[in-house]
DNA sequence: TGTAATCCCATGCTATCCCATAAAAAGTTT
DNA sequence: AAACTTTTTATGGGATAGCATGGGATTACA
């Protein structure tokens, strides 16, 4: 899964390197997909085979008719660079799509689990700072799929003394 | 699969390259197939010799009495133009064609998954923010092939905790 | 016999492939 | 725990192949 966040940069040829990490989420294949966040943040949003697929199958599910299936397919598959790593791991991201994240060199690399997202540096703190006073008003809004979750099992062998070693 | 969008334009002999990723897309063969918008859009739609033949079969499934199926097998088969690629990969499009999508000199190839679409670059970008507005107003609608697609599996191991190593 | 479509070759550009280097991380051996 | 070896990662840059594009020559056909 995509986790943490890597700062790096565009070198001379306009390449970037996948963190490794990234790299090994991505189940070893070398196709990375790369569009504008579908949420509206001012970043990229990116992931691997396995997400877009995912995106297929949601595709699939709906009416060739709805309104909703043409503007999801156009966020994600018509804005979508698809991008093929070179034996080192890089690519090369598309203009439009690092103007349209205000990138010029320096960019970050941030996990979200099942996607990543790359961010200009400026823009990402800005965000991250946002983030903290979102979590903190959130708390509410946490409680109960939190208590779900435990309910369901998950988290079994940690909470509990059994789990101890 | 057709994915991303491709600015490029008409040379002085009316001539245009099919980008090289469409080209991939369509498999190798050297039939395009380019109809007026079959949704209403104020675009052309195109694909290869693939989505032409399951066309064909959806006509083969209807009543030859189902007014619907003349309806189809008349925006589809009569409207469209067999274009050849020549060996650089490029075809000339109809006027009358370019004109019903208002294309002069410059013009958008955008990838939709089994088929592209072939804008003027005014009316692309129109139609790109129209679809942001339309994704915005659409989470509702997306909920549901969403949890859909994620409970047939699609996605398995990524996120799900099943997936963490 | 003119007009236009097709075929073919030439060119600059850029993306891709590949090798080299250096730093960092991980693993071994004392 | 220090010293050494090996592997992985990040980055730079040269060589090459593929792509987009322009335009001449040839063919089709009206």
């Amino acid at each position: 899964m995509f986790v943490s966040t890597h700062e790096t940069s565009l070198d001379s040829k306009g390449r970037v390197s996948i963190p490794a990490s990234f790299r090994h989420a991505l189940g070893g294949g070398q196709r990375v997909f790369v569009w504008p966040a579908s949420d509206g943040s001012p970043c990229l949003e990116g992931g691997g085979e396995a997400l877009m697929k995912f995106y297929q199958q949601t595709l699939a599910r709906m009416s060739p008719n709805d309104p909703a299936r043409r503007a999801f397919m156009h966020a994600i598959f018509t804005r979508s660079a698809d991008l093929k790593m070179d034996d080192n791991g890089r690519v090369s991201i598309p203009k439009n799509l690092l103007m349209a994240a205000g990138i010029e060199r320096e960019l970050v690399f941030a996990g979200a689990l099942d996607r990543f997202h790359i961010w200009s540096p400026e823009r990402f703190s800005a965000f991250d700072s946002t983030m903290s006073a979102q979590l903190h008003n959130s708390q509410g809004a946490l409680e109960a799929p939190f208590q779900a979750a435990l309910a369901a099992g998950a988290l079994a062998g940690l909470s509990t003394p059994e789990g101890d070693k």
